[in-house]
DNA sequence: TGGCGTTATCTTTTATAAAAGATAACGAAA
DNA sequence: TTTCGTTATCTTTTATAAAAGATAACGCCA
């Protein structure tokens, strides 16, 4: 009878089962955690920048991403304005959100199967 | 009814899910596909250096990992050998062969997950 | 018109990881 | 004891990605 993983790796237990999902278009990922992270900051601030700065990332880099979601759809996930009231600001479209609930759930179903997973390598 | 997300996303289909999964251990990854590869290559010929110019590694970071493997399993993976017969060899152990044919298997389970979910997020 | 905070877009710098280079040690066999 | 191809382990260089810096443009409002 074969060993079975948690048999062969040290400290009985403290191991699991992980793993990264997203969504890719012809080989390159383009969905995943980190859009879905910003997506939800820009909701709550209603500024790339705010958000940005909320999850430590740089604006640069924030906006290189709004940018490719926006291409990438059929229509804008994110409405963007420069200038006006308050200098500017930001915010989501339905496609958006509906993108957003997606991932959401499809993670959760992730999730199951990880722990599944986890579970089935500490027995056998 | 909402939207489904083929029905978001631009070119209506060459969208797919996809993902990674790997064992980790206290939140750091330890094993996952770049450590398979390795130890079937050093499998296939006898040897870390070898092996790792097959896959384009580095022998520095090959032997990092192989150090690695056999740091956190109750015994070694990897039987290396420096001077010999033949300059040396390395060469695996029954545990390592077992957690190959583990991932290998893991694996297969995640692509239906994938294959799945793809179908999925086209139907809506 | 000038000020404000934001978006938009450069260029430059920094940080990190990967690779490359170099060299010693190993141990069997000629 | 010399040769061989490998393992073992440094230090140095290179490549890549991320961040930082700088600046223009936007458009409302006082």
């Amino acid at each position: 009878m074969p060993k079975s993983p948690g048999q062969i790796l040290k400290n009985k237990s403290g191991y699991k089962i992980n793993g990264s999902l997203w969504i890719e278009f012809k080989g390159l990922r383009f969905f995943g955690p980190g859009p879905v992270e910003l997506l939800l900051l820009i909701r709550e601030t209603g500024s790339i920048r705010q958000a940005a700065k909320k999850m430590e990332m740089s604006y640069q880099k924030a906006w290189a991403i709004i940018k490719t979601l926006n291409g990438q759809s059929s229509q804008p996930l994110v409405i963007v304005q420069s200038g006006g009231k308050k200098g500017g600001g930001t915010e989501l479209t339905a496609d958006a959100l509906e993108l957003i609930s997606y991932y959401t759930q499809l993670r959760k179903r992730f999730e199951s199967f990880l722990q599944n997973e986890t579970k089935r390598m500490g027995a056998g």
